[in-house]
DNA sequence: TGGTCACATCGATGCTTGTCAATATGGGGT
DNA sequence: ACCCCATATTGACAAGCATCGATGTGACCA
């Protein structure tokens, strides 16, 4: 595996931003399009989401407690979102914080049919 | 079971409809909101309701091309994005036309974030 | 240096799901 | 009645995924 970040591999692709009321998705864009809907498929993840997005910025230890999972799955759901480009982390001493990532929500709003 | 429309299963559930920026999801809400984004979440479903949304109304048969798969596999597909509320039938003759149901999409718009 | 804490990764397991061939259902035409 | 055509359903199989215990990693503190 060659160089990568350090700490988080994080999708940073332009998704499609058409309404899909407007013209149909092309192969390729639903293939780029459903990893991020799929990751939000998820009744935890959505939750996760949610709390993040309702608090604006939450400590992975803050997690455990309101989704009743395990460590390890916490990890395991972050990094699925993450991947998904819908939320980023920042490491401050042992804590790994969590926001909404800018921009991604608004894109699948928009895809979604949005104006 | 008590009296349904006859040619299909399709949740009439109200589902949560406050943005998650607001305020976290609860338990709940998140188990009946995740089936519907998880319905999105394969590139097939993705495409196939794009082209629901895009035409405004297609019969099953003019989907198989576009698509490239089986008629058992668009027949599964529809199925799932019509339980999940998204996509509504009607029979006409021996075909089945589909439209996007109405209102569904412009919840998932909200709860992710919009005004 | 040693210990503790937060988090990531690995390995295993059981469940879910996308896919298609085969078959069933049911409407239309002849 | 019979045969086609469009769609739904069933059964089976391979791949994917959510979950957790065990273990690795790296930061902070004494």
């Amino acid at each position: 595996m060659t160089n990568r970040s350090p700490s988080l591999t994080q999708s940073g692709a332009e998704l499609c931003c058409t309404p899909i009321t407007d013209a149909a998705l092309s192969d390729a864009e639903a293939a780029d399009l459903a990893p991020v809907l799929a990751a939000l498929g998820d009744p935890v993840r959505l939750r996760l989401l949610s709390i993040v997005a309702a608090e604006g910025e939450v400590c992975s230890c803050n997690l455990e407690g309101p989704l009743a999972k395990s460590q390890p799955t916490i990890s395991h759901h972050t990094r699925v979102l993450a991947e998904a480009g819908l939320i980023v982390s920042e490491k401050r001493g042992k804590w790994t914080w969590w926001r909404v990532a800018p921009g991604r929500l608004a894109m699948l709003r928009t895809v979604l049919g949005g104006s």
